[in-house]
RNA sequence: CGGGAUGUGGCUCAGCCCGGUAGAGCACUGCGUUCGGGACGCAGGGGUCGGAGGUUCAAAUCCUCUCAUCCCGACCA
């Protein structure tokens, strides 16, 4: 392509929209425009970093038996009824109407459509497995879009849903598309974990995620500083150990009420009684479908609602507002302890060796000091309800888990049965019994993922893209346009690439050089070569690696070197797995 | 949904408090000079100041409503 036809809007300045490294880069590079919150539209250059993920997807996806598919975006309400979504996902569903007043919504993910059609193809076991995957626009309608692609509402996904006959045939399709995602993002020359994750308004009962590591992520993973374990912040466990209590000697026959006036949250207690946090007991609220309950833990520690969730076996948590809490039950929310309280009571597994505690008296302004275990409360509900923090215990080895933020790029479901049992999808085995059929969804987010191929690969100068996806592998600058011999062999090397099949941008701009260069560094060109009228004189084209910064002299009348060092690049940043 | 902020040429912003002919830089067009890290000079084109209503002789500026966008929060007592 040459840059002097191509419509390549960069900016100079950053748009005061944008927030995060991806999204002002991807505004000053030219690659997208905003519409409306959380919508953009992909100029080319956006678009080419696009295809050539969507190509990666493609390929491996292919590699995986996977088959490509295409299914509309707008989706009747009756299918979402059907599989009791419709009343379920809430508010980020899209609803439209048509003219009739029939209700409609925009995809936002297809495991209704995709059965729906299968329930419709497939009879008998000598159909299975199968795979169908697409590539298409979906639509959340996001509480809070922003980040540019990060988080948009309309936003480009590829997503593959399988069908086997059984469990543990859905296990090798799972494990074939964990394999194939692992090949997508290292082709992508992204830096990712997969990690175990929660599976969320998706179901299912088991999921992994793809997560990009970047300080700029809204997720948080913990993983293993030694073995293999990673998961999703929200799902990650760690090693308990039992220790012995030391009690004081002697014991005070009961806790001790004490004025505490103003002092609501565990920091303000653990200051007034001059004690850390972690001789604090931490009581909260939560309601349910099953009622009420108290939450206790340590009061150094971050409740995971989805840990609660899963001890209680609740369709859902939340945190009623504290007037509820008064209301219904009477108790002061900045006071709350487990003493003597009537709903339901889940503690912390660690709770019962802190010794002496501190908590709230259950009435405004007081807190009990010296309260223990078994004397003053107990309960048979313990389980793990603590999200993982550094230097906590690997559940695998017990070495230390480290956290890290990133962005998620992939995520992958085994569903089991619950969309075919809803829209009754079934087969008939090899006995003729009718049987539902086992599912398995898959998704990549592909605009996120350049994004994040971004946020993992920039300098002051712009973006960095890796290989694989960069719209442009090579950038020529022709710094001497009114040079006939300058211009003659640029034209001439340009045509050369192009015939080679390598995706080049020529410079032939009547611009500075200046411009030529920051333009070429911004839209993260991997390799850049330059040929002006003294180079030309010497002999030499200059090549200098965008992400290295370092640069070459090629001989002009030999071009084998420059073969081979494109070479090197294409294979130097795909981390191809072995396996 | 709660809180905060912002809407002025394509972009970044000033002007608003204190009402009186709409500005700068970048970008764009023409000419000239310049030419290896976002040049300079001269001459130009382009804005119903987000929208509606109101106050006023007069509104970008004051008032009311509305729309849009961004940030924080919407669970950690």
């Amino acid at each position: 392509m040459r840059f002097s036809r191509m419509h390549l809007p960069t900016l100079k300045e950053v748009p005061a929209e944008a927030e995060v490294v991806s999204h002002r880069l991807m505004l000053r590079a030219g690659m997208i425009r905003r519409l409306a919150a959380g919508i953009y539209s992909f100029l080319p250059l956006g678009l080419l970093a696009l295809r050539n993920v969507e190509e990666i997807i493609r390929q491996e996806m292919n590699r995986a038996g996977a088959q490509e598919v295409l299914l509309p975006a707008v989706q009747p309400a009756e299918l979402w009824q059907e599989s009791g979504r419709w009343d379920f996902y809430g508010k980020e569903l899209l609803r439209i109407k048509d003219r009739h007043q029939r209700d409609y919504c925009f995809g936002p993910t297809h495991e209704e459509v995709i059965t729906d059609l299968i329930r419709h193809e497939v009879r008998s076991y000598r159909q299975l497995p199968l795979n169908l995957y697409q590539i298409q626009t979906k639509f959340r309608d996001e509480i809070r879009p922003r980040f540019g692609l990060m988080r948009g509402r309309e936003f480009i996904m590829k997503d593959a849903y399988s069908f086997d006959v059984d469990d543990a045939a859905a296990g090798l399709s799972y494990q074939e598309m964990r394999d194939a995602y692992n090949r997508i993002f290292s082709r992508c020359g992204l830096n990712f974990r997969a990690v175990e994750a929660d599976s969320g308004a998706i179901g299912g009962s088991f999921s992994h995620e793809f997560v990009v590591l970047a300080d700029s992520g809204e997720d948080a993973i913990a993983s293993c500083q030694s073995c293999e374990y990673a998961a999703n912040i929200e799902k990650a466990e760690s090693q308990f150990i039992e220790v012995e209590t030391a009690l004081p000697d002697p014991v005070a026959a009961a806790a001790l009420e004490v004025a505490t006036p103003d002092c609501e949250s565990v920091a303000e207690v653990a200051d007034f009684f001059k004690v850390t946090p972690e001789a604090i007991i931490k009581s909260m609220i939560f309601e349910s479908d099953l009622g009420f309950c108290m939450v206790v833990v340590p009061g150094d520690r971050e409740v995971n609602e989805i840990k609660v969730a899963a001890a209680l076996g609740a369709e859902w948590l939340e945190i009623p507002a504290p007037a509820r809490v008064a209301d219904e039950l009477g108790l002061p929310v900045g006071y709350l302890g487990p003493l003597n309280v009537s709903i339901t009571l889940l503690v912390d597994r660690q709770v019962p060796q802190m010794g002496e505690m501190i908590c709230g008296a259950n009435r405004v302004g007081f807190h009990l000091q010296g309260v223990l275990w078994e004397r003053d409360f107990t309960s048979r509900q313990m389980a793990d309800l603590v999200q993982v923090r550094a230097g906590d215990l690997c559940p695998r080895c017990g070495s230390l888990l480290q956290i890290d933020r990133g962005i998620e790029v992939g995520h992958i479901f085994k569903l089991g049965t619950k969309y075919s049992e809803k829209l009754k999808a079934t087969f008939l085995d090899q006995e003729g019994q009718e049987r539902l059929l086992v599912m398995g969804c898959y998704g990549v987010g592909v605009g996120r993922t350049v994004a994040a191929a971004i946020e993992q690969n920039y300098d002051e100068n712009g973006i960095c893209f890796p290989y694989a996806i960069a719209p442009f592998k090579v950038a020529l600058l022709n710094l001497d346009l009114k040079s006939e011999e300058v211009t003659a062999y640029c034209e001439n090397l340009y045509q050369e690439l192009r015939n080679r099949g390598i995706s080049v941008i020529y410079d032939d701009r009547n611009e500075r050089p200046g411009v030529k260069f920051k333009d070429a560094d911004l839209i993260g060109v991997p390799l850049r070569l330059t040929l002006g009228r003294k180079g030309y004189k010497r002999g030499i084209l200059e090549a200098k690696c965008r992400s290295t910064s370092i640069s070459e002299e090629l001989p002009l009348d030999d071009r084998t070197s420059l073969w081979s060092l494109l070479e090197e690049l294409a294979t130097d940043d795909s981390r191809i797995p072995s396996q």
